[in-house]
This record gives C-alpha cells, sequence and structure tokens, in this order.
DNA sequence: GAAAATTGTGACCACGTTGTCATTGAGGAT
DNA sequence: ATCCTCAATGACAACGTGGTCACAATTTTC
C-alpha cells in the first residue's frame, strides 16, 4: 500500500480510501491510484485490514459437521455457503467425527482465528464450554441437533415425530415386531428417534423387544451385519426401521443380499439418492438439511446484525415418502 | 494479553513467549503468566499473530470446488481437511458452480485472505489470471480438472481411459449402438472422457453417430430426460455410455422408469452409493476422490515446505468395476 | 463579501501480536 | 577479583491496514 501510495504521490490513508471506496477523493486522484494499484498489482491485505476494522469482524463464520462426506452433511455445508456467500462471508468448515474433544478444539481454534459466528452440528454431550463465547458476543448456532447444557438457538429436524409416523406407518400396515437400527443412542437425534419408535409402539400396545433393537449401527457395513445377524435370529422382525441415513443404505443392502427385500418392510429416517430407483423403492421419513442450512445461518447473520431475540429451537418438519419397501405386508415365513 | 502480563507481573513479551513455548522462561514466571492467563480466560488472537509472524503464514489454505454438494466434491474436500488437520491448517471452501467468474472471484478473495495455499478444481478455459500469485510464491495445486494456460501440479484420474475402458467393455459384449451422455463438452473431464468414448469406438471401427451424443448434460433430471428422449428416437442404442456421476444416476432412473434396466446396458463414469444394491448393479468406472485429495493436498504442503519440483500431472487411475448393467448384451428389440 | 459548510488530503496512532535488541544478574572459567 | 557466558526479561518497533483528526482549498450560504 505504502508502495501505491508512493507511485501515486498521494498518502497511504487516501489508497486505503480508494480501495474501500470510501468516497470524498478527487476523481483525479482516484484514478492515480488506481492506475498505479493496477501497475503494481496491489491486492489488499484482508488479514490486517480485520484486524484494524472498528467491528473486528473477519467476514468468516465456522462450520462444524460430523463429516462433510455423509450427504447430508454436505447439504448443510453447501446451503451455509450458499447464506454466507450472498453476504462475502467465507466459510471455515471442520469434520468432527463423533469426537467430542474434536469438537471442543476445534471451536475453539476457529473461535481464536476470530470466526464472527459458529454454526455447530454437536457431537458432544456437554457445549457449555462455548458459554464463555457466546457471553462474549460470538454468536452460535446449533444445527441438526439440539446444544446440552447451555442455552442456543437450534435448528433440528422433528426427530421424534418423525421416527413416530414411520413406525405408526408400519403398523398401520399390520406390523408387530419391528426392528430398530440406530446410530449410538448418546447421540441425541438417535435418542430422539428411538424415543418415537418407542411411543409409537406403546401407542399400539405393542411391548418394546430387545432382541430387535440395535443402537451404535453407524456404517452402512455395520448395518448390513446388523441386519443379517437380525434376519438369521430365532424370531426375526417383519418390518425394519432405520432410523439413519447410512444405516438404511446397509439395511437395503443386507435385504438385497439375502433376497428379502420383497419380504421384509422397510422404512428409513432422512432420504437419499437412489431411494425412489430401487426396488422396491426404500419408503422413508425425508429431512430438509438445505432449509437447516439456511434457516440456520440466517438465524446465525441475524444475530450478528443485531437482532437478538432470546434463543429458540426451530423445527424443521419431516415427511413421510410412500415409495414401496414400507408397504410390504407381514408375511408369515 | 496486556491484561495478561500486568496480572503476571511480566511484559507483554513474556506471555507471548509462554502462549508459544519458545523457551527461556523460568518455571515460576511460567505458572504465574499460565494462571493469569487462565483467569482471564486469555486467548491469543490468530489473526493478529499471522499478521505479526516472520514467515507470514495464516495456517489456512482455500479450496475451490465446483459444488460440495456433490459426493465427488465432498470426498475431495474431506480427504484435503485430513491432510490439512494433521498440519493444524484449516480449510476456507466455496463452490463454484461451474461458474467461471466466481471462479475467479473466489479464487482472489481467498488470496486476499492471505491463505497458505490453494487448491482448486478448476471451471474456467483459462487459469492464467493465476500465474502472478503463483510467481509470487503460492502454491497452486489443481484437482479433478488440469488447468489451462498456466503450468502448475495438478491431481486427475485417467479420464481418457477409463472412459476408453467402459466403451470398449461395451464393444467386447457387443454392442456397436452405443449412446453418450456427458457435461459441457467444455469442461475438460468431459472432453478427455469424450476423447476416450471416440477412440474406443474408432478402434473398433464404429462410427460415430451424433444422433445418440449428448453433451451438455449435467443434473439428474437433465440426464433422465436425455435418456427418455434417446430411447424414444428412431432408432434407440442398445447401450449407454454415461460419463459422470449425476449422468449415470439420472440415466438408471429412465431405464428403470421404461423398465428397460435389464435391456439396455450401462456403464457409468465415478461411483456412487448404491450402485450396487440397485438391479441390475451399475457397472462402472470408478475413481478415487479420496486418494485424488490426499495427493493434491500433500503435493500443496510439500511446495509448502520448500520441495521445488516442476510442475507436472499426476494420474490417478480408474478402475472398471463390474456389476451387471454393462454386461447386457444387445438386444433386437 | 464574510462566515460557514463541505471536500480532499495526509500525518499519526492503534489493532494484538511477534521479532529485535538491550539489560540484568547469576554462575563458571581464569 | 575479573572476565565471559548465558538464561531471563522487557522496551520498542513493526506487520498492513483503518480510524481520528487537523488542515487547506473550495464551495455554499445569507
Amino acid at each position: 500500500m505504502r508502495d501505491v501510495a508512493a507511485l501515486a504521490h498521494v498518502g497511504v490513508k487516501t489508497v486505503s480510501r480508494v480501495i474501500n471506496n470510501e468516497g470524498n477523493v478527487s476523481p483525479s486522484t482516484q484514478a492515480r491510484v488506481r492506475s498505479a494499484a493496477e501497475k503494481l498489482g496491489f491486492r489488499p491485505n484482508l488479514v490486517a485490514s480485520n484486524l484494524r476494522r472498528a467491528d473486528g469482524r473477519t467476514a468468516t463464520i465456522g462450520l462444524l459437521l460430523e463429516d462433510v462426506a455423509i450427504p447430508f452433511s454436505a447439504a448443510l455445508l453447501r446451503a451455509v455457503e450458499d447464506v454466507a456467500q450472498r453476504r462475502g462471508v467465507q466459510v471455515l468448515i471442520a469434520s468432527v467425527d463423533e469426537d467430542a474433544a474434536r469438537e471442543r478444539d476445534f471451536a475453539r481454534t476457529l473461535i481464536d482465528r476470530q470466526v464472527d459466528g459458529l454454526l455447530i452440528a454437536p457431537t458432544g454431550r456437554d457445549q457449555s464450554y462455548l458459554i464463555a463465547e457466546q457471553r462474549a458476543g460470538t454468536p452460535i448456532v446449533f444445527l441438526d441437533r439440539v446444544p446440552r447444557l447451555i442455552d442456543a438457538d437450534a435448528v433440528v429436524s422433528t426427530n421424534r415425530e418423525g421416527a413416530a409416523d414411520a413406525t405408526e406407518h408400519l403398523v398401520a400396515i399390520g406390523h408387530r415386531r419391528i426392528a430398530y437400527l440406530g446410530d449410538d443412542i448418546g447421540i441425541v437425534t438417535a435418542q430422539q428417534r428411538h424415543d418415537g419408535y418407542v411411543s409409537a409402539l406403546a401407542g399400539a400396545g405393542i411391548p418394546v423387544d430387545p432382541a430387535i433393537v440395535h443402537h451404535g449401527v453407524a456404517t452402512i457395513d455395520a448395518s448390513c451385519r446388523a441386519t443379517l445377524d437380525l434376519m438369521a435370529c430365532d424370531s426375526p422382525p417383519t418390518a425394519i426401521f432405520a432410523s439413519q441415513n447410512l444405516v438404511t443404505v446397509g439395511a437395503t443392502k443386507a435385504l438385497h443380499r439375502l433376497g428379502l427385500q420383497h419380504t421384509i418392510a422397510l422404512v428409513g429416517f432422512d432420504d437419499f439418492a437412489l431411494a425412489d430407483v430401487l426396488t422396491p423403492g426404500i419408503t422413508l421419513v425425508a429431512q430438509d438439511p438445505t432449509e437447516m442450512g439456511r434457516l440456520g445461518a440466517t438465524l446465525l447473520f441475524d444475530r450478528l446484525d443485531g437482532h437478538d431475540r432470546p434463543p429458540q429451537t426451530h423445527l424443521i418438519p419431516t415427511r413421510l415418502v410412500v415409495r414401496g419397501s414400507g408397504e410390504i405386508p407381514p408375511s408369515g415365513r
């Protein structure tokens, strides 16, 4: 900047004014500065600029996700990115991999990097470590999963209701022996979906059989194995509720491998590409990660703009999508 | 930091030394500083730190992708993130959406934000705008697509060879009327895959029929429509080569909708979840985005570490995965 | 035509940190 | 006792900007 100032025979401050379109610079000076900047290939250092700026903003937000390679997370990211981009804000991301320590470390690192706000799909059982930062004025919004031990905005799916819908759907078809396959019950969403499953069964007067309830199923492979085990047991279920994306895919694989895809009913949670191309199509409870990310980012920016409401949990409704796999009646076998 | 220094009765520089573990600080002073920092909840400002530091590094790299919501891009991102994380480097991302102007703008913005290096899946036909920056010492590595009008490292799939493999596979099964569905031919990878398709046909003495070659097919819906059109035309193909992920999915959908999934052969490019669960399973040329991202990031960090080799294009081999859809023989219809 | 307002401009400091260098005092070698 | 070394420390400047303020030149106002 000094070089540009020297070449244009002006002070550095005037260069700054021109770069930031501050006005009150004569057209001829502007032209001189611009051509000098052009000539020297000058680019402003945004890091220095952010350091000095009055508001202390870096035009950067942080996004902590379970794993960007998971379609749900990727959709969240893309939605957040779109909102951020419209405001010229860049997104710093980190995949946390269901590791509470990583969640804390990354959150802190991002804060140390002076992000203006934080969007978090939390993993740990305790987000109270963020309270100080939140008080200090950094807006924090949670996505997909409600936070624990901290009061903050959150945007989540109607997990309990969606899971209940799925289970009730199977009950309505006539099933009474419905297996549950889900992620680690320590994860809030898994907990809520399991709740929905249990309450729907209770509503139908069906007892929960722990033998056909599997927690801690987190990958396609694990789900595939769990399903194979389920079907090999003494009294296999006639229907399966798969409470998560990858779990649904794994269960689908297993049923296809066993040739049972037209025999055992399956309802999943969270949509995936091609669910409608399979035979039968996979009936499932669709979430709306794009809307979730959009709303989350909007809430964050609202707070950055000074809108100060009490923290609130926003529910994004789920939707049962009927495609075939969930409408298979119970078979005697 | 001043407050911490005051509370610990030391100079700011000593606080800095303790924070950065520089050594040459007496244990008692260290303890005093640490407890003062703890008490005040002091967190170092990495922005300021980066500004002052001698190497000018921000421990940040930029990643420009087509669209993070596309599984291929998401896998790239995740692989890059893993390498970066191991070095304590954060990743700034931006989705470019096949828009050359956005590519340029984001690249510049990221550079202005002082990223230490840039990984780019390029969209435009000209990356010469980066030459100055590259000369200035910012390492730049291209992913997935070779850059144009600039000499730089690149990590790409064996697109031409993979497409030729796919086409030859169909020819070997007996097909002579093989349609091509692909993205905008202006995209390097689409170009290369089309080349592979053409050369494989030429090798088999089969003329290319423009009537069954569709470019500019970029989405699932577009591909679905294009496939429906293809099958409705006067002399429909007996096989389809779908040169991109979403295109393959779209073609699959269309064939299923028409009930032709066991009649028309299909080979795709780029793997996707569930390709093996469909009936028939989708035969395709698998890429390895994880290895691509890993290698790209490694090359970038190598340059950051001062390893200075001439720029080079690295090829990640593709692999034909046989699953059924590509082994359907031509039918008379 | 004088006073007031506005415009154009640069000198200077500050943002929060780290690099440089000088200073102090303790301990070792002669 | 003298010199030297070295660990421990802080004062100060600097990174590349933007904010503040002063000041001259110009324009507007009555």
